[in-house]
DNA sequence: CCGGATCCTTGCAGATACTG
DNA sequence: CAGTATCTGCAAGGATCCGG
């Protein structure tokens, strides 16, 4: 009863701190919104444009989920027409490294994706058996 | 006519393919298939033992997805009971070290997140209207 | 018995309209 | 301008059945 569930050292156990961390942050526009704060503050309907594709609704959530975990710093002036800015916090800058590694993975491998892709697709529904499946009859 | 609109450079823009390829793998399930299938080959019903709280369905469904975009390679052994063995492929062994630093964030700023929360969730309903705001009222 | 296809329910995401 | 509220459609996801 010394290591209490709540940290499991596993990442594949459902009640991991790290994989929910993890979870938080592996969503469609999370990694988009951090990419888009690198270069310091910006204006909700700057965030809107700039992230093509992006529904108001959906940013509105992304960002409150973000503020909640410490990444993004949201400030309201009290003016009208309100202006509400948003910033990366220290916490969300240390995100910075990381979700670039991955872009620039993503960047990288364009091509082999693709191909990837168009080879499944036009293999389709062969089965693709092994050969090497009377060795599997021992088990 | 050589560089086509498909390969926005501005992955803010819809039809990036990097940031297409971004979310192939941002999602819930994919980085942590990827990092169980690191040590090597992993039946289908081990992987859903390991990997706590996955359905049946949704990792088949990641899977598939993951064989697609060339990241794993799906052997079949035609024998009863059917055997079926996953392996990442060496584009998707590639995924692997952007995976872990993502992972190792996590790990490393559980506590911030986590004290982050607990301070979004009990401020809750309070504004925290900017007191700088008479700043940008010449805006 | 294992892998996965099929149904069916539920929650998520988009569109629109409205408020401060 | 920056949200919130409501409705609606679709797809994610769980439970169940099926083929081999």
């Amino acid at each position: 009863m010394e290591t209490k569930q709540q940290t499991s050292p596993d990442i594949f156990q459902a009640n991991c701190l790290s994989r929910q961390v993890l979870q938080l942050i592996a969503d469609q526009w999370t990694p988009l919104v951090i990419y888009a704060l690198e270069d310091g503050t910006m204006r909700f309907s700057h965030l809107l444009k700039r992230i093509d594709g992006i529904s108001k609704k959906m940013l509105t959530q992304t960002l409150r989920a973000m503020e909640r975990n410490g990444l993004v710093q949201r400030v309201v002036y009290p003016v009208v027409p309100p202006v509400v800015e948003y910033s990366l916090t220290p916490l969300g800058q240390t995100l910075l490294e990381p979700v670039k590694v991955l872009q620039i993975w993503a960047y990288d491998h364009l091509q082999e994706v693709a191909h990837a892709q168009t080879t499944y697709d036009q293999r389709d529904q062969r089965p693709l058996q092994a050969e090497t499946a009377s060795l599997v009859q021992q088990r």
